[in-house]
DNA sequence: ACTTAAACAGACCGCTTGGTTTGTTCCAGG
DNA sequence: CCTGGAACAAACCAAGCGGTCTGTTTAAGT
């Protein structure tokens, strides 16, 4: 009954702070003791639910970290208007929120396969995968755009994917040093510049 | 006399080694002894000629890894030429010499600073003026451009710097996954896209 | 009231870590 | 030839790691 309810608060509960701590420091710098002591539970509480530090991670991967990417990365992109102008809009609101979040460490998805990569080739498949979602829809909503008009009929799409994904990523990471407020304005400027490149030229007659 | 040689030398021999494994297998996940092993060298070796792992890695960053971002990032920006064509040139070298190395991790500084944000605070400021020495050589060269005429008056090139120290940044991450040479050509497209906005207008009459 | 299993607590284990210490080899200078 | 320090080797240490195991408490079903 609510057994499962009370099996379920404890494992959201283990998976939120769980991805908090390897969030800032780092999954292989984390122990599983360091995330217990904050929830004050135990060992046995914690091998009861999961089966190893990995298959923890592997959870929160596919509960919190893809839901985040999508409400934040991809959710946004919906809507009928100009698909330049939704990515610029959130680019800005994502940025927005590191630069007022002082516990900022970058992107969480790029961090992590920065710090899988080449290490454990599973836990950097799920990542991946989250990736590709992402960049499939990126693609789709700038054909979109395309073919609504917006966008001009020469742009590869799918270049431009990458070089947005590539772009946010890098900023993210380059946000955390100093003056992130300055670096997103900066950033934010340049993508406007390179918006207007990809812009439909008005007819001429 | 040929002491002092050889202490450099095995200094040297112990800096490569830990700078290649740091690198392929993060900082926090490799011990001293990992490195110790692949030299057939003792602990006493290592500790007779660095204080600590972190002062070891300190003297890496400096004696190392800014060199090597000096050499592939900065030196290749020299010359009289359109910076705009510099840069392009560079990047793809940068970045064809990671599709053809079969132990591409992604840009060693990008991952440094992911690794450390947050973590060690003496050695992101280290990081961080790396970062600082690339960003104001790309400005410098911007700037020296526009004078030159090659760029639009109206760039803004300390925004260009950032967003290009943030595209490579992204790209190199991105570049870890699956089919890395596709993802650079994508991602030089775009770039040369961008910069086309960037060009001096011609005079119009 | 009794059983049963879920949901934990916490001691414990083998192993690795960064770092220290002590011992050994080697070789240049007096 | 002998000595002193440089350059290492290797045993050693406390602390921390992921993971296991054996309890103990709680609560639902009968």
């Amino acid at each position: 009954m609510n057994k499962s309810l009370k099996r379920m608060a404890t494992m959201q509960r283990m998976q939120v702070k769980g991805l908090e701590l390897f969030y800032s420091k780092g999954y292989f710098n984390t122990s599983v003791d360091d995330i217990l002591k904050e929830l004050e539970l135990s060992k046995g509480a914690f091998y009861y639910h999961f089966e190893s530090k990995e298959d923890f991670f592997i959870q929160i991967i596919q509960n919190l970290l893809a839901r985040k990417v999508y409400s934040t990365l991809i959710e946004p992109l919906e809507g009928h208007e100009n698909p330049l102008t939704l990515i610029t809009n959130c680019f800005d609101n994502a940025m927005e929120t590191a630069v007022h979040n002082e516990m900022d460490f970058g992107c969480i998805l790029s961090n992590f396969l920065t710090e899988f990569n080449g290490k454990n080739p599973e836990i950097m498949q799920h990542l991946n995968e989250i990736v590709t979602v992402w960049e499939v829809n990126l693609v789709t909503t700038l054909q979109k755009g395309k073919y609504n008009g917006f966008l001009d009929r020469h742009v590869d799409c799918e270049a431009v994917a990458i070089f947005l994904m590539s772009s946010y990523f890098g900023v993210r990471t380059l946000m955390v040093g100093s003056s992130p407020s300055a670096k997103k304005y900066r950033f934010m400027s340049q993508l406007r510049q390179y918006f207007k490149s990809l812009e439909a030229n008005p007819v001429t007659i």
